[in-house]
DNA sequence: CGGAAGACCTGAAAGC
DNA sequence: TGCTTTCAGGTCTTCC
C-alpha cells in the first residue's frame, strides 16, 4: 500500500498509540521480514519510550528515549492494526480488520504499549522491514544516507528538479521513481503527477532543464503537480487498493481520484481531451498515461489545460 | 559509474 | 470447477 501519502497516513494513525508510550512487550512471530530483525530487537525496544514518530520518504522513524531510533518500512503489503485500550480497533491508512489481533495470518510483530494499546504489524509479502539505529547516526544510516529530497519540503522546487534531472536521458518515469533523486514517490503518484503535468512518461528527464541548468516551464508545471497530487492524497488519507468493507476510518479514499492509475481503456478525464488511458511497461513496471494529453513528442499538449 | 533485469514473497484475479 | 499465469503500492542485489 505505501507511497508517501499512505505512510504519512499510517504515521498519523499510529501516533496516539505510540508517542509518549513505552514498549511493554514486543513479540516477534518469525525471525525476519525482508531482512532479519536486528540483534536482541525485542529486548532493545522493551522499556523504551517513544519520543516522536516521524516520516522520511516512505519510512517511519520512532525516536526512542534510549538513544536509538526504530525504523519501519511497509514494503508493498505491510500494515499496522491498532487495538486501543477502549476496545476500538483501527487500521491506520489501510485495509480492513480480520479477526483477533496477534492471531491473524501474517501478523509478524505484536507490540504491547504501556498505554494499553496493542500495535500489530501485518505483512503478507514480507517486503517490509524494521531496523534499529543510533539516533545520532540516523541521517547517515544505510537507509537514509543516499536518499533524495522530500517532495513536500521546500527542497522540492522547479530549480532542484531541473538540477537533479539535468542531462539525464533516462525516462521521466524512471527518474521520478529513483529514490536517490526524489524520495517518496511510487508508481501511482508518478503516473498521476505526469498526467496532471501533461508529460509523456517516456520523455527524457533532461527536458526539465535548460542548457544553463535553469528549470523549463515543464519543470515548473511538474513540480507543482507533484506537490498538488501528494498534498491532495495526504488530505484524503492516502489510497486504499484491493480492499473492501473497511470499518473504523482505516482507509484512505484517494483511489477514487486517480486519473490514470489502473484505468487502462477508460476515457481520459482531462477536460475536452477525448483520449483513452493506455498502459505500457517501463523498467518492469506498469505505467498508465493518456497519449493525447501527454504527447510523446516534446511540444504543447493537444488540449489546453485549465 | 548508470541502468536494466532479477530477486525477494504471497495472494487475488484473470485466462484457459 | 480447477489449474496456470499474470500482476501488485518497493527496493536491494546482480549483471552488463
Amino acid at each position: 500500500m505505501p507511497e508517501l501519502p499512505e505512510v504519512e497516513t499510517v504515521r498519523r494513525g499510529l501516533s496516539p498509540a505510540m508517542v509518549g508510550a513505552t514498549f511493554s512487550r514486543v513479540t516477534l512471530r518469525r525471525p525476519n521480514l525482508r531482512f532479519p530483525f536486528p540483534e536482541r530487537f525485542a529486548q532493545r525496544l522493551e522499556g523504551a519510550t517513544v519520543t516522536d514518530l516521524a516520516r522520511r520518504a516512505k519510512y517511519l522513524t520512532a525516536g526512542l528515549d534510549t538513544g536509538e531510533t526504530l525504523i519501519l518500512h511497509l514494503g508493498m503489503s505491510g500494515r499496522f492494526d491498532v487495538a486501543l485500550p477502549d476496545g476500538r480497533n483501527v487500521s491506520p491508512g489501510d485495509f480492513y480488520l480480520e479477526g483477533a489481533l496477534g492471531n491473524a495470518k501474517h501478523d509478524h510483530v505484536v507490540m504491547a504499549m504501556s498505554n494499553g494499546a496493542t500495535v500489530t504489524y501485518n505483512d503478507a509479502r514480507r517486503f517490509g522491514f524494521m531496523d534499529l539505529v543510533p539516533t545520532l547516526d540516523l541521517a547517515g544510516c544505510k537507509h537514509f544516507a543516499a536518499m533524495g529530497i522530500e517532495p513536500l519540503s521546500e527542497a522540492m522546487s522547479p530549480e532542484s528538479l531541473a538540477l537533479l534531472f539535468r542531462n539525464k536521458i533516462t525516462p521521466l518515469k524512471a527518474a521520478l521513481l529513483d529514490q536517490r533523486l526524489i524520495a517518496g514517490l511510487g508508481n501511482i503518484y508518478v503516473c498521476e503527477a505526469l498526467h496532471r503535468a501533461g508529460l509523456h512518461p517516456e520523455l527524457p528527464a533532461g527536458i526539465l532543464a535548460k542548457d544553463d541548468g535553469r528549470p523549463t516551464m515543464k519543470a515548473r508545471l511538474l513540480a507543482r503537480m507533484i506537490r498538488d497530487v501528494l498534498t491532495e492524497a495526504v488530505a484524503a488519507g492516502g489510497s486504499t487498493l484491493r480492499d473492501y468493507a473497511h470499518t473504523d476510518g482505516g482507509s484512505g479514499s484517494f483511489q477514487h481520484a486517480f486519473r490514470v492509475y489502473d484505468r487502462t481503456g477508460e476515457p481520459c478525464s482531462t477536460k475536452d481531451c477525448g483520449g483513452t488511458i493506455a498502459r505500457i511497461v517501463q523498467s518492469g513496471r506498469s505505467t498508465f498515461y493518456c497519449a493525447t494529453c501527454q504527447p510523446a513528442k516534446p511540444g504543447k499538449p493537444a488540449v489546453s489545460r485549465a
